[in-house]
DNA sequence: TAACCTACCAAACACTTGTTAGGGAAGTGA
DNA sequence: TCACTTCCCTAACAAGTGTTTGGTAGGTTA
């Protein structure tokens, strides 16, 4: 994607043992449990509503109206409006690098890698539309922000592996030398993520038929060549 | 770009008249005069802080700081925030299709319309860098309010000149026919302009050059292919 | 029945937002 | 000197913002 970085930090930890412990130092929430199946599909519709909107141009209470309640009511169920966003964000980057570190530690050759990670990508756009969405629109801004440092370090991660994967491929003498590596890498990846702002699951293509094409072209290009 | 159409309609011709006449049924702005070069340079500023912070979460207050001003003062140069952002992108656009209707008018063959394409886009991003990314950013969500329906008339304009390039070279066998044709548009298209969120003027490669790499990379692949 | 918990509502809060109204300082032209 | 214009400031406005507080209906458990 176009800023990221490190796995993030096992948010989904941190915030249940909050809960649980309930210190007296800790201001907000007190003992009580709001059921987990609850947060999922609230969190869905405010991903969809962040993804359509904008952050900043969602308001709580047109979240809470797509969700059939009260904008105070929200506030059973999380602290803050950021940090749904921030649960929305770290569950997809979790998910994201599961699937990106298992085909990283498939020891594939350059060229597979690359083919690996695509397919790979436009299934988490498949599953994850609406965060991909928010996470291209708001990432450079929120990565400024302290408590969403984790974007920077996925950035960085997401730099490393794809990079290395060039280069290594070049060094191999499976992909050209005569390009800038660096911009080839903005163009492989924006290529992919940008996919994220008009797919549509359900749509023509499955995601990975769409994976082959974008393949297709990235690695062959789309002139035809005299046989 | 990933949304728009038809040129613009000439708002900066609108404007002054709604200002010289000032009929007394248009309710606001009185007879003040400001100066075209002073109302640019605060557009700039504007745009800058649009494209870093997002438009909605740029306040009044943020831009006329930047400019070095307070929130209110901006009202003697422009009538809304709105408006502001009306100026910036209806400006980019009008360029945008002075470059394009020159190089579609040009009679290219397919092929050569394409890295012509290509080559203004770049051009443009360099000299509107600001611009483009707000139009990136929001356009999908403004082309819905009645003012700035502008957005998808340009949109439409846009996919038509690109696709209709793209089908022309399938045609002629330069490009290749066995890829789906609007997939092959959405990547050409986004390619080029996610570049906006990346490129810095100035930067180590002038946009003639970076146009030169996208385009080798896009029409032959990355791909290293034997000899 | 009583106690308790979950999930929401009703109503307000302090603050920020875009915008306006009434100036006033500095310059220009007569 | 006077009138006028340009450009900005001060101070406020109403609406909308995220968030909190104190409930309460309905279910579950004892």
């Amino acid at each position: 994607m176009s800023d990221n970085g490190r796995v993030p930090t096992n948010k989904p930890d941190t915030e249940p043992a909050a809960q649980r412990e309930a210190k007296p130092t800790a201001k907000k929430k007190p003992q009580v449990t709001p059921s987990p199946e609850r947060r999922r599909e609230l969190l869905d519709t405010a991903a969809e509503v962040f993804a359509a909107q904008g952050y900043n141009a969602t308001t709580v209470r047109k979240i809470a109206d797509a969700a059939g309640m009260l904008a105070g009511s929200l506030y059973y169920h999380f602290d803050s409006k950021e940090s749904m966003l921030d649960e929305i964000l770290s569950a997809f980057l979790t998910e994201l690098w599961e699937g990106y570190d298992a085909v990283l530690a498939a020891g594939l050759g350059p060229r597979e890698t690359i083919e690996a990670l695509v397919t790979e990508s436009f299934r988490e756009i498949d599953r994850h539309r609406a965060a991909v969405a928010i996470y291209q629109k708001e990432s450079r801004t929120l990565s400024a922000q302290p408590r969403f440092h984790y974007l920077s370090d996925s950035q960085q991660k997401f730099e490393k592996a794809w990079l290395g994967t060039l280069e290594r491929g070049v060094a191999a003498k499976v992909f050209r030398a005569d390009l800038d590596i660096r911009l080839t890498y903005r163009f492989v990846r924006d290529t992919v993520w940008v996919a994220a702002s008009w797919y549509r699951p359900g749509g023509q293509h499955s995601p990975d038929e769409i994976a082959r094409q974008y393949l297709s072209m990235v690695l062959d290009g789309i002139a035809l060549r005299p046989t």
